[in-house]
DNA sequence: ATTTCGTAAAATTTCGAGATTTATATATAT
DNA sequence: ATATATATAAATCTCGAAATTTTACGAAAT
């Protein structure tokens, strides 16, 4: 089994959910010792990483994670209520029953972790699994729009988003209004309604347009 | 100098422009004689280009041309519209003289040239040229949307657009109506009216999206 | 005739070292 | 003291070959 993909995918889910600095220099021959393998198969996943955005990549000087900056959030934000907005518009038209269960269900889970989140001091130990929740019900949302392009494009911009907001530590940037905000979302789905799916979704968005999100 | 980053380019360019049979094997072993370069910089190259959809990837079996997919062109047009829509709108927002010069500027080269094209019986010496130019043109309308990140996007899905399209024999889907749908994007945009542009970029692009034009 | 199995060939993946480039530290000059 | 030049160290990039996996071919069995 090639051992590259899976260095792949530790490597992003590392990057997301910022197992590093933002800035950080990301070195193969330092990575190779933790995954057991030769430099060169740490440096082909970088440079996929790096296509994905996930990773800086400089000719000559090597790979870093991204910095945090405002603009990029803001574009990213900004693609974020395009590409959910069209997708879920099509899930809608397209979906049927099955996909408005399949929402419902991933809304039900995110719902409920949300709350005890909520209801926590230190929620350090539900970021995790906060994460995962709140990546599916989004990936739902826009599942039966019926382009794995855009889907695969969401995934991207999505997985950079979720990059640039959390910082190592553990702030993650969840608000008590996110609960109000998906289940709003949800409702306005399952009645069909597209115009106001769109909207809830920029409305959920919003504050990370205006750059304020980033600071402290 | 890395020539890796060389290697990427010409590969590119290549695959966009149909230098390669859909569906074609890319074995790094035979490319390498053509650059004079290892095997191992030319698998960089492929991987790279992999993550950007110009090239398929399959573990433990290699590289391939994409092949032709009436569903994929349909995806990747119905992508266009949307990007390019969106970042044509915020150009017209944010762009002012400069972008309106420039905007004229690529639409009266792109023009003469399809003109000639139209005139000419075999246009295949002017292809790449359109080619170019045309690019540069639909680039030129969203540059100053101020968001790099919709314009990578864009460029990405574009160039996945071109090579679905283009095929060996150099037909390249060129109709005279492009003439007249390109001066009216460009009269839509100079006039801003964001409603008309983004029609217009749909019409453009409509016959894409019934997947017909795969055919032959 | 079709399927199954085993062997040989071909292609892919991984590796560690050598070549090249950049970064760091020290010395010299202004 | 600041700036420039030089030497040293460190990191990156490239390579060709070894290890692994897939594919191709043909023999034996159903």
């Amino acid at each position: 089994m090639p051992q590259d993909i899976d260095i792949y995918q530790v490597l992003k889910k590392r990057l997301i959910t910022n197992g590093f600095q933002h800035g950080a220099k990301l070195r193969a021959e330092v990575l190779r010792t933790e995954f057991g393998c030769s430099a060169s198969t740490v440096r082909e996943a970088l440079f996929r990483l790096s296509t994905v955005g996930l990773v800086d990549f400089l000719e000559q000087r090597g790979f870093r994670v991204p910095n945090r900056s405002a603009e990029k959030l803001i574009e990213l934000t900004h693609l974020r209520v395009l590409l959910e907005g069209e997708g879920s518009v099509l899930s809608i038209r397209k979906g049927g029953i099955a996909w408005e269960a399949r929402l419902a269900a991933a809304h039900h889970k995110l719902s409920h972790i949300e709350k005890r989140i909520h209801a926590q001091d230190d929620p350090t130990d539900l970021i995790d699994i906060w994460f995962t929740s709140e990546n599916e019900f989004h990936q739902t949302l826009i599942s039966a729009c019926g382009s794995e392009t855009l889907k695969q494009m969401h995934g991207r911009i999505y997985a950079q988003f979720r990059q640039q907001l959390m910082v190592a530590d553990m702030r993650f940037n969840f608000i008590s209004e996110n609960i109000e905000h998906h289940a709003s979302i949800l409702e306005a789905a399952l009645a069909g309604d597209e115009e106001l799916t769109k909207a809830r979704i920029h409305h959920h968005l919003a504050r990370h347009l205006t750059g304020e999100t980033l600071d402290g």
